[in-house]
RNA sequence: GCGAAAGUGGCGGAAUUGGUAGACGCACUGGAUUUAGGUUCCAGCGCCGAAAGGCAUGUGGGUUCGAGUCCCUCCUUUCGCACCA
């Protein structure tokens, strides 16, 4: 045995090993109980970075773990090859997004490989494969069959002189990247898929999951179920000649939703959204209108931007009729009303509601209070947040008095009642704040929606035969508009329905499309199905592992997309994911600066020296190479285009992937968010020499069999104990807890007893074989190369995988005395040794005579004593 | 703006159910070993204090025998906000 660790030695000889025994291939049935471990995967934009490490490694943490443990575990791994940043490379390097991407995928699946996860690569799969894209398709075709996808106009972000839709991440302060130019809002026809129509189900079976309870939070709060009113303000006379007639079966009215409908009478005005159909007839004839309308097509579509911006908006000279006063209610165009929520129109009531107050008060608009909250007072000078609480009623007028007093509740059933009474539409609805899934995507990198555009038939979708519709794989983008809609050999078609000429729609599927299913593909990746028997094995998954950022859009698509799946009797499973563990984000400092175009240039953190105020906060930086001044960001996430990202290869060439797994590991735990330094890498790899050289030591004096019986010292018995105890947390740990650092710890701990033992007689011979043993299969999930190594030389002819979890030993726990924490009126003042089985009383009189407590009690009689079984007795007085 | 989290020594962090705050590391300081060291070993290491002791978990309050942990307030940072993935 080299008396050395030397990790560029060690790692390549047991990735060959496992490699040519096909260690990690899972079979697709076993008598073991399978265990389906996932983690969310990565976007192949060249090499992988630390985020991936992380998220990797804890998986494979637990496949370790659990295989271990006795299940029939399955870790896949695969490619979400499509999507913008092929494109923008492809725009940067004039080479077509295919190629980049395939490159990418072939380097970084050798980084895989040498990190030594145990991934099943004979089910690897990549998004951007027609094997998989025209699943997709498939898919998509009988979602329309269905009616789930159908087809309406929305909003995107215009870039008027590149004539493109641009993403949001390429508006920079509401400026296209490219052309600089102020972005516009634009109506554009896309498809949809109707997730709302899954609303209630992927809020309710949340509760089941074994997922933490903010993601879950969040997930019920982006869904938003709300319970509320739906009602319609007739309009006045005037305004329903301009409007037109009424509407089938109803009269002319403007809808509204409300969830707060016993405020009905505080009614002052009514605000619609500017896409509103009754803005763009107010504004024919009115100039200034119009212009406002305009206005507000100005900046982009994100709602963070939204709802930050002022708040502003114009009357339209079109009225509506209070529903019960009959009194005439001006109709306001507001910038803040969301076309997208509801029927895009609001009544307002500024005396309850925060954004009508502030609206109210700057345009002069009456304020009425119509709740009282009991003790709190009211004005309408000032906006106090108790305004918008339930209360109850009052000032509701002679034509409504018996709301007055009502509680929210109450309030509710007579407002329905009264409505429908008067013969106005009313009647209590939910309302959903998840707006249906768009898909359409006007770009090239992606998995070509499978319809044909038919001037004769229409919307045609192309037959199942006939998939998958390939994506050409030799076009480069140039930044104005998708390539496939220049691209006349993609787009020029037949009907085939009729035969006759027709097009292609050229736009293509929204990467989460591509992410909401591939986890079922593992399964079955050569299936010449969506998915087949092998599918229904595996799901769902028993974890399923990725960055909190993905905690909604993403986990909501994939649920919704498999209960679609079920629905169509395509898998037997209503969620996916049974547990989830949301890996924190690793952060890096960000540093950038304005170039003189415009744009932002950035720099990465070892390019730039960092300028430090007193408390040692950055304040800047300067460029290493030449001194000029750089702007600091603050910290964020790691990413590509902001160039902080941190390639991991360099410490795997100097250390080895053991302790670039061990390092990572060992930070923190795996939910919290990770500042990424590696001050501390070489503590790590010393450790794992340490390890090295014990077990050096051991075997070089020849290898015993470890404990099993026989009359032990103190010293050694403390040393099994600290084993035993070490094998139940690390397990805990592992298993239940998911939190590596404190596992790691503790098997430091275990060593750092081990090293003070000096005594070399058979016996601790013996129980030191047994602690090198069982320390190498606990070190084994996280640090598997070397203990493949140190295994062998420990267990000659024997294979470390092949070993289960090693067993608590109760007899090593047993303790005759153990030690109490000793306070006086809840401060330490000493220790005290019990025996084991102390009783309360013994406790008691002994923490009384005991010397510190005599002294800080000073005399006085003890008020109360209360005893912590197995912790502490605090002494009150 | 809205939703969800986080804040503990010089640094990463521990404290799992309200019960010894700082485990385990990194860095640093002193010493030993070594031809040498980015090696190894020993000791020290929250702040104030000579000590006894006191103070201390972002801020300010509260509950409790006892609070990093529970409640309220404020501050800061991170993630998400529907076309980055």
């Amino acid at each position: 045995m080299n008396p050395q660790y030397q990790p560029k030695a060690v790692e390549p000889e047991v990735q060959q090993e496992w490699a040519a025994t096909r260690a990690f291939v899972a079979p697709d049935a076993s008598a073991k109980p399978k265990y389906y471990c996932v983690s969310m995967l990565p976007y192949p934009s060249g090499k992988l970075h630390m985020g991936h490490v992380r998220n990797y490694t804890i998986n494979d943490a637990l496949y370790h773990y659990m295989r271990m443990k006795g299940w029939n575990v399955l870790m896949p791994m695969g490619w979400d090859a499509f999507g913008l940043p092929a494109e923008n490379a492809a725009m940067a390097n004039g080479v077509p997004p295919a190629k980049w991407t395939w490159e990418n995928i072939a380097y970084m699946k050798k980084q895989c490989q040498a990190m030594g996860w145990a991934i099943d690569w004979t089910r690897e799969l990549a998004t951007c494969s027609p094997s998989y894209y025209r699943w997709n398709q498939w898919f998509f075709l009988r979602l329309w069959e269905k009616g789930i996808v159908y087809r309406k106009t929305g909003v995107v972000n215009w870039d008027p002189v590149d004539q493109t839709v641009l993403a949001n991440e390429q508006v920079i302060d509401g400026r296209g990247w490219r052309t600089g130019a102020p972005v516009e809002k634009r109506e554009i026809p896309m498809w949809y898929m109707r997730i709302t129509q899954y609303a209630d189900e992927l809020i309710d079976s949340l509760d089941g999951l074994g997922w933490p309870e903010q993601v879950k939070q969040m997930q019920r709060n982006w869904i938003g179920r709300s319970y509320g009113v739906e009602f319609t303000l007739p309009y006045a006379p005037e305004t329903a000649a301009r409007m037109g007639g009424p509407s089938a079966g109803g009269k002319p009215g403007l809808k509204v939703f409300t969830t707060r409908a016993d405020t009905i009478m505080g009614i002052t005005f009514a605000a619609v959204a500017a896409e509103h159909p009754l803005a763009t007839e107010a504004a024919k004839g009115d100039p200034k209108l119009a212009a406002f309308i305009d206005e507000c097509r100005k900046g982009g579509v994100q709602e963070a931007e939204l709802a930050t911006m002022e708040k502003k908006g114009m009357p339209t000279g079109l009225f509506v009729l209070h529903p019960v006063t009959g009194d005439r209610i001006e109709v306001w165009v507001g910038n803040y009303v969301l076309m997208a929520y509801g029927e895009g129109a609001v009544m307002a009531v500024p005396g309850h509601d925060e954004r009508d107050f502030a609206f109210a008060k700057k345009y002069g608009l009456r304020i009425d209070q119509v709740i009282e909250v009991e003790g709190k007072p009211y004005s309408t000078d000032e906006w106090q947040p108790w305004y918008a609480e339930y209360g109850r009623n009052v000032n509701s007028g002679p034509r409504f008095a018996e709301l007055d007093g009502k509680d929210y509740a109450a309030a509710i059933d007579l407002v329905v009642g009264k409505l429908n009474a008067l013969g106005v539409e009313a009647a209590k609805r939910v309302q959903y704040r998840l707006r249906d899934w768009g898909i359409s995507r006007q770009r090239y990198w992606g998995t070509p929606i499978p319809i044909v555009r038919c001037p004769k038939c229409g919307d045609v979708g192309v037959p199942d035969d006939q998939l998958p519709v390939v994506l050409p794989e030799d076009l480069v983008p140039d930044g104005s508009g998708s390539p496939l809609a220049k691209d006349p050999a993609f787009y020029e078609c037949r009907c085939p329905k009729c035969g006759g000429p027709a097009r292609r729609d050229t736009d293509t599927m929204d990467t989460f499309v591509d992410s909401s299913w591939y986890f079922m593909r593992y399964a079955c990746p050569d299936a010449n199905a969506m998915v087949d028997a092998r599918a229904r094995y595996w799901m769902p998954l028993d974890m399923y592992i990725g960055g909190i950022e993905h905690a909604i859009l993403h986990l909501l698509y994939a649920r919704f997309w498999t209960k679609a799946m079920r629905d169509l009797g395509l898998i037997g499973v209503d969620e996916p994911f049974t547990n989830l563990l949301t890996q924190g984000m690793v952060l890096n400092h960000i540093y950038s600066r304005r170039t003189a175009k415009g744009g932002i240039e950035y720099f990465a953190p070892d390019e730039v020296e960092a300028t430090v105020d007193a408390e040692g906060r950055v304040t800047g930086a300067r460029l290493r190479r030449d001194a000029s001044p750089v702007d600091y960001e603050g910290i964020g996430t790691m990413s590509k285009s902001k160039r902080n990202g941190v390639d991991p290869q360099d410490m795997i060439d100097r250390y080895g992937a053991d302790t670039a797994r061990f390092y990572v590991m060992s930070a923190n735990a795996p939910t919290d968010t990770m500042i990424w330094s590696d001050e501390s890498v070489n503590g790590s790899f010393r450790f794992l020499s340490r390890v090295w050289g014990l077990v050096h030591d051991q075997v070089g004096a020849g290898v015993v069999p470890r404990y099993s019986a026989g009359e032990l010292s103190s010293e050694l018995k403390a040393l099994r104990l600290k084993l035993h105890r070490a094998i139940e947390k690390v397990g805990d740990d592992y298993g239940r807890r998911l939190q590596f650092n404190t596992a790691i710890a503790a098997i430091r701990e275990l060593l750092n007893l081990y090293e003070t033992v000096k005594d070399r007689s058979p016996v601790a011979r013996a129980v030191a074989q047994e602690v090198l043993e069982d320390c190498v299969l606990l070190l084994a999930p996280i640090v598997p190369h070397i203990a493949t190594a140190l295994w062998r030389e420990l267990r000659p002819g024997t294979r470390l995988l092949d070993q289960p979890w090693p067993a608590v030993d109760p007899a090593a726990l047993v303790q005759d005395t153990i030690e109490l924490v000793v306070q006086v009126n809840g401060k330490l003042r000493g220790h005290l040794q019990v025996a084991a089985g102390a009783s309360r009383e013994e406790i008691e009189a002994a923490a009384l005579r005991h010397d510190a407590v005599l002294k800080f009690t000073g005399g006085q009689k003890a008020k109360k004593v209360v005893v912590v079984p197995g912790r502490l007795v605090n002494v009150v007085v």
